[in-house]
RNA sequence: GGGUCAGUGUCCGAGUGGCUAAAGGAGGCAGACUGUAAAUCUGUUAGCGUAUGCUUACGGUGGUUCGAACCCAUCCUGGCCCA
C-alpha cells in the first residue's frame, strides 16, 4: 500500500494529531480502521464548508478504512457551541429527521455506503433514550469541570455567556466517539480544528472506561487567502444540494477561486494526483486559470457528475468567452411581464434584484445590461426590439447572468 | 432571588428628546484597472417613489411629550457582582 498518510499530509489534510506521526502513519498504512467524521444536521443539505471532512474520508475509504458519518442527530439540539459567539437555535425532530435523509444522499457522491463499506449512523439512537441519571453516573465521573472550562473552544464563551445546555455538548460528543469505539470499533475521530477539544474529550473518555487509545485527527480551518470562510458566495452558501446551488453556480464558485487558493484546492478538493498538480506550480498570472478550469470541473463532477460538469464547463466558455446565452441561468416570465416592462421591474421579477431600489442603483452605476447593451437610463423599458428568439440576457455587473425565456 | 450594566441596520459599534434611515468600521454589491484572480481607487449598501415625499426600523408591550433609538413603566434576553 502506498503511503496514505503522508498523501494526506501533503495534500493539506492535516492539521493537529494526537499521536505521533509514525504511530498513525504505521495505522494508516497498515490496518483497516473505522474512522468517525460528524456532521450536523442543522440544514437538509451540508455545504463546502464540510466538504473537506468528506474528501478526507473518501481518501481514506479507498484506501480500505470504513468511513463513520454520524449525524449529530442528538447533539444538533443542543448546539455545539465551539467558536460561536451566541447560542443557535434549536430544531424540531422532525425537521433533524428530514435533514439527516439530504445529507445521507449528498454524503454517497463521495463515500460507498454499500456493503457496510460506511456507515452511516445517528447519535440520537444512543443518545435519544438515554436516562439522564444513568448518563451522568456513567460519564459524569470522568470529567472534571474545571479541565472543560480550560478548554480553548469555550474561552469565547467565557466571556458572552454559555448555557449549561451547550456545555454539556462535549460530553456528548465525547460519548459519540466512545460508543462507536465500542460498537463499531471506531479507531479515530476527525474533525475541523475546532473540535480538537470535543475530540480530546472522546478519547479520554475511551481510555478512562475501556482503557482503549482512540485518535484523534484534525484538518485545517479553510480560509480562503482574502481571509473568508469557505463556502460562502456573494449569494449566500455554497450548498451541495443542487437544487440550492446548482451546478453551474457551482462550477462558478470554484472557478473564482483566487491565483493563491488554486493550489491548494486541487489538492483538497479533488483526487487529482499529486504529481500533476504540482505541475501547475510554475504557473503564474493568466496561466493559471486553466488550474482553476480544471479544479472547477473536477470538483462539479465529483459533486453533481460528469454530465453536469460537462454542461457548466460548456456554459462557462459560451457565456464567458462568446458572449453566448446558452446554458446560463435562465427564468421563464410571461410575455406581459417583460414586452414595455421597464429594464428594472423586469430585473426584479425575474430574481436579479431583491427590490427595485437595488436594481435603479446597479442602473446607476452602470452595472446592468440588456443583451450586452448597458442601460443607463433608470427608466429605460424592454421592447420587442429587445427580444432576439424570445429570449433577453440580462448582465449584472461582470459574472452575473440570467437569461430571461418569454412564454 | 438581590444589585448593576446592557440589547441599535448583514455584523461590530457610536448616538442618549427634534439637525437620525441613524457617525465610524467590517462585510456585500457595482464602476475603473484586469486574467471570470488579487491589490488599489471611486461609488453604493431599509422599502416604495421622478420627488426636498411616504412607509417600516434602534429587544417586546404600553405610557409621557407637539415630537422618543434616546425619558418612564413593565416584560423578555444576556453580561458582571452578591446569594
Amino acid at each position: 500500500m502506498s503511503n496514505l498518510y503522508a498523501e494526506l499530509k501533503e495534500r493539506g489534510f492535516i492539521k493537529q494529531i494526537t499521536v505521533p506521526e509514525e504511530k498513525i502513519e504505521n495505522i494508516l498504512n497498515n490496518e483497516k480502521i473505522s474512522v468517525y467524521v460528524g456532521f450536523d444536521p442543522t440544514k437538509e443539505s451540508l455545504h463546502i464548508g464540510n466538504l473537506l471532512q468528506i474528501m478526507i474520508l473518501s481518501h481514506l475509504q479507498k484506501a480500505g478504512h470504513r468511513p463513520i458519518c454520524v449525524v449529530g442527530g442528538a447533539t444538533a439540539l443542543i448546539g455545539d457551541p465551539s467558536g460561536k459567539d451566541s447560542m443557535r437555535e434549536m430544531l424540531t425532530d422532525d425537521k433533524i429527521q428530514e435533514n439527516l435523509r439530504g445529507i445521507k444522499k449528498q454524503l454517497s457522491h463521495f463515500i460507498n455506503f454499500n456493503d457496510e463499506k460506511a456507515l452511516m449512523l445517528n447519535n440520537y439512537d444512543w443518545l435519544g433514550n438515554e436516562n439522564y441519571i444513568n448518563f451522568i453516573r456513567k460519564i459524569g465521573p470522568h470529567f472534571t469541570v474545571n479541565r472543560m472550562l480550560a478548554a480553548e473552544c469555550f474561552k469565547q464563551r467565557m466571556e458572552k455567556g454559555l448555557s449549561f445546555l451547550e456545555f454539556n455538548y462535549m460530553i456528548m460528543q465525547a460519548y459519540d466517539f466512545y460508543v462507536l469505539s465500542r460498537k463499531y470499533e471506531c479507531k479515530m475521530e476527525i474533525g475541523g480544528d475546532d473540535q480538537w477539544s470535543n475530540i480530546l474529550a472522546g478519547m479520554e473518555l475511551i481510555r478512562r472506561i475501556d482503557a482503549k487509545e482512540g485518535i484523534g485527527l484534525t484538518t485545517p480551518l479553510i480560509t480562503k487567502s482574502d481571509g473568508k470562510k469557505m463556502g460562502k458566495s456573494e449569494s449566500g452558501s455554497v450548498w451541495l444540494k443542487s437544487e440550492w446551488t446548482t451546478s453551474y453556480e457551482y462550477y462558478q464558485y470554484w472557478r473564482n477561486s483566487t491565483d493563491e487558493d488554486v493550489l491548494k484546492f486541487l489538492k483538497l478538493y479533488t483526487f487529482i494526483p499529486l504529481d500533476e498538480i504540482n505541475k501547475f506550480e510554475s504557473c503564474e498570472g493568466v496561466e493559471l486559470n486553466k488550474a482553476k478550469e480544471l479544479l472547477a470541473y473536477e470538483t462539479t463532477k465529483l459533486m453533481h457528475g460528469i454530465e453536469d460538469a460537462d454542461k457548466a464547463r460548456e456554459s462557462a466558455k459560451n457565456i464567458f468567452l462568446k458572449g453566448g446565452s446558452e446554458g446560463a441561468p435562465s427564468i421563464e416570465l410571461e410575455k406581459d411581464q417583460v414586452i414595455g416592462q421597464l429594464v428594472v421591474d423586469v430585473a426584479v421579477s425575474a430574481k436579479l434584484f431583491e427590490s427595485k431600489g437595488e436594481a435603479r442603483r446597479m442602473i446607476k452605476q452602470g452595472g446592468l445590461s440588456v443583451n450586452d447593451k448597458k442601460v443607463n437610463d433608470i427608466n429605460a423599458t424592454i421592447s420587442n426590439d429587445n427580444i432576439a428568439k424570445n429570449e433577453i440576457m440580462l448582465k449584472k455587473g461582470k459574472k452575473t447572468f440570467l437569461l430571461v425565456k418569454i412564454k
